[in-house]
RNA sequence: GGCCCAGUGGCUCAGUUGGUUAGAGCGCCGCCCUGUCACGGCGGAGGUCACGGGUUCGAGUCCCGUCUGGGUCGCCA
């Protein structure tokens, strides 16, 4: 390059006309008009700009470069004369005297048009994802990611929270996702472990007396992908405070989070802070799902007085559910669509009826209610319009069901579910303990270093039998907006003592909880504050505020659903050499690869 | 790992109960066009219908298997 530019694409104005400049940018596209007369599109990141050539000579050389090229293009600003109000620069063009080819692109077909990259095969963008990110539609998502960040970082920080870098190959964690293991050259046969999170030592650097932490976090779990999930890597903007509470926690993440929804987010209008906090028991019996869209305007109804027993046997003596939805008018193939949609997502048949203009039970399980049509119009409190979708069996599992029909019918029905808004929520309370579906014996529910609530006293009395460990709480709770999982968090056990017999109740002991996480229980035993944190989930939020339904739109360089990076082919293989300094042998037969 | 859906020129898709030489738009190549901006007009090239097997006089279409991709469940303390 033998000189620098003098204005980017998107700078130049009518004022500029006259000025000699210099251009640098991809060669998007050539309208031709005659032998002597044509219209280049030139982008650069800024943005583009018409460049025109009018004599032959110059024509020549552009039809001489393949397009997405990218040149050097020197000449003199004019004022068109048909003006283009959709484009900032669509008031001038510039004349090229000198063009000078900077990158040639060698092809002169891509493996899509740039700007229609959206619509193609999402392998294939991933393939070529650094044409898909020339696509401004696609890059845009990336530059908001970056304003985002930036902003997060500078809140927490006005917030007194310091950011900390933590260590990426640690030790393996026994509890929760699989993990990613990196193979050990000086140890043989041990491994290093890509952190899940930084939850332990952010907990350490709560005991080493660093009062507000937070991290733009890079995390790694090994399980499989969802449309709102990575597989491998993603990021959390990872945050603990000393001497806190949860109301503290809730109170700075409000904070932090509304200003960045009402800068950045497509929507705005947002449920206004403090957010509504749901108990986990009522989410589930009021939502069949503990991450609630609050953007649909009804809740699920208990029917199992009105419905289980009226001859209908999927009902016979089950937990019955009722999603009721009034003034109600998608069509009989919307129904059924609805009722298959609900059976894949959860492997139950769910039930429908309506209550016709003129009051009459019709459709669907109709010939079963009619008997008993009213109880069911007052249990449920039917109107004309109605439709009933109904989900019948063990509580649990009709309360899920309920859910998903719930939220397939906020989809179907925008008079019940006004998207463009941003519903945010925390559940609250969840259980400290469950009873595990295999082993029939108590467990676990989420993570055994959340506090309960009631602390020691709490954990006592259900050792003596006086409160059953089922209704134990914890300090624990999650931000859902509009339906997805944004942030965990919770009051962590910072008391060795409950610690101890918060495990016990689940019949393990101290040897477990110092074997399992030796670091923690160690530092816990020299003096630590009470703390508490959370975890907002920095790629879902990009998602939320960019309006993206797949979380790979919102990510530099995603991978796959399989995990696989098909453009820089990872995972590979690696040399023989390679796996013989970390003592590896592969165990795979060769025609299995 | 289970289930559902899909795979047809470079890209997006159509292709009827199985029946001529598998089509369209975009892109690409050539020619024409002095104000385009999704420029326009005319012409052209480009296909192992994912792969393998089967049924049939005949398969893009039906059946079985495999692969790849998407969704979903399991999984995600």
């Amino acid at each position: 390059m033998t000189q620098s530019r003098t204005h980017n694409c998107n700078e130049l104005r009518i004022e500029n006309a006259g000025e000699r400049v210099t251009l640098v940018g991809w060669y998007e596209n050539i309208r031709r008009v005659s032998k002597n007369l044509g219209f280049v599109v030139l982008r650069d990141f800024y943005g583009t700009t018409q460049i025109v050539p009018e004599t032959e000579e110059m024509m020549e050389k552009f039809l001489s470069v393949n397009c997405e090229s990218t040149l050097l293009v020197e000449g003199v600003v004019r004022e068109r004369s048909s003006k283009n109000s959709k484009m900032a620069t669509g008031d001038i063009e510039v004349v090229p005297d000198r063009v000078e080819v900077l990158g040639k692109c060698i092809y002169n077909e891509l493996p899509f048009e740039i700007n229609r990259s959206r619509e193609a095969d999402e392998n294939t963008r991933l393939k070529y994802r650094y044409l898909d990110l020339r696509n401004p539609e696609v890059k845009n998502k990336i530059v908001l990611r970056s304003k985002v960040v930036s902003e997060l970082r500078s809140l927490m920080t006005n917030e007194g929270f310091l950011e900390i870098t933590t260590p990426i190959l640690t030790a393996s964690s026994p509890e929760g996702a699989r993990d990613y293991i990196v193979p050990s050259r000086k140890f043989p046969g041990k491994f290093y472990a890509l952190p899940q999170a930084p939850q332990q030592f952010k907990q350490l650097l709560m005991t080493s007396g660093f009062d507000r932490y937070f991290q733009v976090a890079p995390c790694f779990r090994d399980e499989d992908a969802r449309g709102d999930r990575t597989p491998g890597e993603f990021y959390q903007l990872d945050m603990e405070m000393a001497f806190a509470s949860q109301d503290d926690v809730l109170g700075v993440l409000e904070k932090v989070l509304v200003p960045v929804f009402e800068k950045y987010g497509i929507y705005k209008r947002i449920s206004p802070a403090p957010f509504k906090r749901i108990p986990f028991r009522e989410a589930i019996e009021k939502y069949g799902t503990d991450k609630p869209d609050l953007r649909i305007d009804f809740c699920i109804q208990d029917a199992t007085e009105a419905l289980s027993d009226i001859g209908f046997e999927p009902f016979n003596g089950q937990s019955v559910k009722a999603c009721v939805v009034t003034d109600f008018n998608a069509t009989r193939k919307q129904i059924d669509q609805l009722i298959a949609d609900v059976e894949v997502q959860t492997a139950e048949k769910t039930y429908w009826f309506r209550m016709d203009e003129q009051g009459e039970i019709v459709g669907g399980i109709a010939k079963f209610v009619q008997p008993v049509k009213e109880k069911v119009v007052a249990a449920l409190d039917l109107k004309p319009g109605c439709f009933v979708g109904v989900a019948a069996g063990k509580e649990a599992v009709a309360l899920k069901a309920a859910g998903v029909m719930r939220s397939k019918i906020g989809v179907l029905c925008p008079n019940h579910m006004d998207k463009e808004q941003y519903q945010m929520c925390w559940i609250v309370d969840f259980p400290m303990y469950e009873m595990g579906e295999e082993s029939g014996e108590l467990e676990f529910c989420h993570n055994p270093f959340s506090m309960p609530n009631g602390g020691m006293d709490i954990l006592l009395k259900a050792e003596k039998g006086e409160v059953d460990p089922l209704s134990i709480t914890a300090f624990q709770y999650d931000l859902v907006i509009n339906g997805y999982e944004s942030a965990s968090g919770a009051v962590r056990n910072h008391d060795p003592e409950i610690m101890i017999k918060a495990f016990n109740l689940v019949g393990l002991g101290e040897n477990e909880v110092k074997s399992k996480f030796p670091a923690m229980y160690n530092a816990f035993c020299y003096g630590a504050p009470p703390h508490a944190g959370a975890a907002p989930g920095v790629d879902r939020m990009i998602m939320l505020l960019t309006g993206e339904e797949s979380i790979r739109e919102v990510i530099c360089f995603p991978m796959n659903k399989n995990a696989a990076d098909v453009m820089m082919d990872a995972p590979s293989t690696v040399d023989q050499k390679q796996l013989d300094d970390v003592h590896i042998a592969i165990a795979m037969p060769k025609e299995d690869k």
